[in-house]
DNA sequence: GTTTAGGTTTAG
């Protein structure tokens, strides 16, 4: 016994289960349900998983306790199940939980971190589990698994009539009638259809009662219905949720226990309807996933005014969960370090640019996840910190600031109102008094090309009726554009 | 030592 080996699990290929047998597998989830309350003890879980012997095996799992099943956010995510029993229904194998079940789950992104997601509290984990894991992510990568699922889908991009999942955090919730209940959503981003507003009675609402014009606007009321109201009842304003096969309908709607009267018609809705089907539910998000709303909601140039800046305001944009541990510093703190380095702070806003979103230029860098602002002041030269940043691009930022870009732009213009060389900076600059065949020449020179004109002494860019890039043969309207390296 | 569900759209 003293010479006993570290427990080695084996895992059986999904092409070769046979009835009866208790197994460990690995496998890529190509199909999901939330855990739903089974007519049972326990809640269940319905997946479908797949590995290199494309075989697809569904699976079904039984646990009492919600925390014991598998931690499954989307198609791709990779699953390793130990004690699974394979039996036959319908002619099919499918796989059930036995005993001493565990699972460990892990996201499917090639070259995303290797973090097992459960709750045990002791789970075996070796190299071979790594490899394995980074095996199964570059195979799924080069396979359509599924290619006609429903896709998580902001708000700016919701169709009428579409089903499809959105990524949310929650504000208040309202019950409707025992049947129905009402969850006031927002993602950062904004609908470009009318949003249905449901009307309750403020003492029956969690959580915030009312908000601004301009938050108001960014905000989605789902009703949720039959067995997502038990779900609903147990969330807190201010949590991470994925609601699974959501459907927006546009035209009228009737909400139980309300009046025609309590709803604006003709509006976007959203209905979570009842049953599970299509993988329908609502599943919370880990804390590690809120920088998918920061992130989107950055891109996105969200801002707010609240007169009162509420907690759940301030969660969304100020707790974001960097991976690592890292101590609260001042303002002071941070100008003092200078540049390149990333901090957490704490602050109060006392002011902010823009007000209006198209006087700003959004540059998003997806590769480092970076947000800059460019606002109207950088034009005006107004300020010297003419960049608002988020994320940790030091490079490109360092580069812009040493540019001083106002101050040289002024410069050179005054010089030179034609033509503005500046190669070092991802932008370079054009400005008034140029025909449109004079900047296309400037176009084989030039990568990024930002029309500016000049009022009152100062240069401003146009407003959203003219491109505000042009970069090669491309012209970019609205005010954002991903950049490139 | 193993009931529950067994993917496949509400119809508000």
């Amino acid at each position: 016994l003293s010479s006993a080996k570290a427990p080695k699990y084996t895992y059986a290929k999904l092409d070769s289960l046979k009835a009866g047998s208790v197994v460990n597998v690995y496998g890529v989830v190509v199909f999901f349900k939330q855990p739903f309350k089974s007519r049972g003890t326990d809640f269940c879980s319905s997946l479908k998983i797949t590995d290199h012997s494309n075989e697809k095996i569904g699976c079904t799992i039984f646990c009492e306790k919600l925390e014991d099943h598998p931690k499954i956010f989307r198609n791709g995510d990779i699953v390793r199940m130990h004690r699974v029993k394979a039996q036959v229904f319908n002619k099919s194998i499918t796989l059930v939980n036995t005993f001493g079940f565990s699972v460990v789950t892990f996201d499917g992104v090639k070259g995303a971190p290797v973090e097992p997601r459960t709750s045990s509290r002791s789970f075996h984990f070796d190299p071979d589990d790594q490899r394995t894991v980074e095996e199964l992510r570059s195979w799924a990568a080069s396979q359509a698994l599924f290619a006609s699922v429903t896709s998580t889908v902001p708000l700016s991009a919701v169709q009428p009539k579409a089903y499809f999942d959105l990524t949310c955090q929650l504000l208040a919730k309202a019950p409707v009638d025992t049947t129905c209940t009402l969850l006031r959503v927002w993602d950062g981003t904004r609908c470009p259809h009318t949003l249905l507003k449901v009307i309750v009675e403020p003492h029956v609402t969690e959580g915030q009662l009312s908000f601004s014009k301009e938050r108001e606007n960014l905000i989605a009321d789902v009703l949720v219905y039959d067995n997502h109201v038990e779900v609903a009842r147990k969330l807190k304003p201010g949590v991470f949720l994925r609601i699974y096969n959501l459907r927006a309908i546009a035209g009228s709607s009737t909400v139980p226990g309300l009046t025609r009267s309590q709803l604006q018609v003709d509006h976007l809705a959203f209905h979570l309807h009842g049953g599970t089907s299509y993988g329908r539910g609502i599943g919370i998000l880990p804390d590690n996933k809120k920088n998918v709303i920061c992130s989107s909601a950055a891109a996105e140039g969200w801002m707010f005014n609240d007169e009162h800046f509420s907690s759940v305001g301030w969660c969304l944009c100020s707790e974001r969960s960097c991976g690592h541990d890292m101590q609260k510093v001042t303002l002071s703190e941070v100008k003092r370090s200078g540049l390149g380095r990333v901090h957490h702070v704490r602050a109060q806003l006392k002011a902010y640019e823009p007000h209006r979103l198209h006087e700003a230029l959004k540059l998003y860098c997806s590769k480092s996840l970076t947000v800059y602002l460019l606002t109207q002041l950088m034009f005006e030269g107004k300020t010297k910190d003419v960049i608002l940043l988020m994320g940790n691009n030091p490079q490109l930022l360092e580069s812009i600031k040493a540019k001083n870009i106002s101050k040289e732009i002024s410069r050179l213009w005054s010089r030179n109102p034609s033509i503005i060389k500046s190669t070092k900076t991802p932008i370079s600059w054009y400005l008034t008094g140029s025909t449109l065949e004079e900047m296309c020449q400037l176009m084989a020179s030039y990568q990024n090309i930002i029309p500016v004109r000049a009022s009152g002494g100062h240069l401003s860019l146009f407003d959203l009726s003219a491109p505000f890039l042009f970069r090669g043969r491309k012209r970019y309207y609205g005010s954002e554009i991903n950049l490139t390296h």
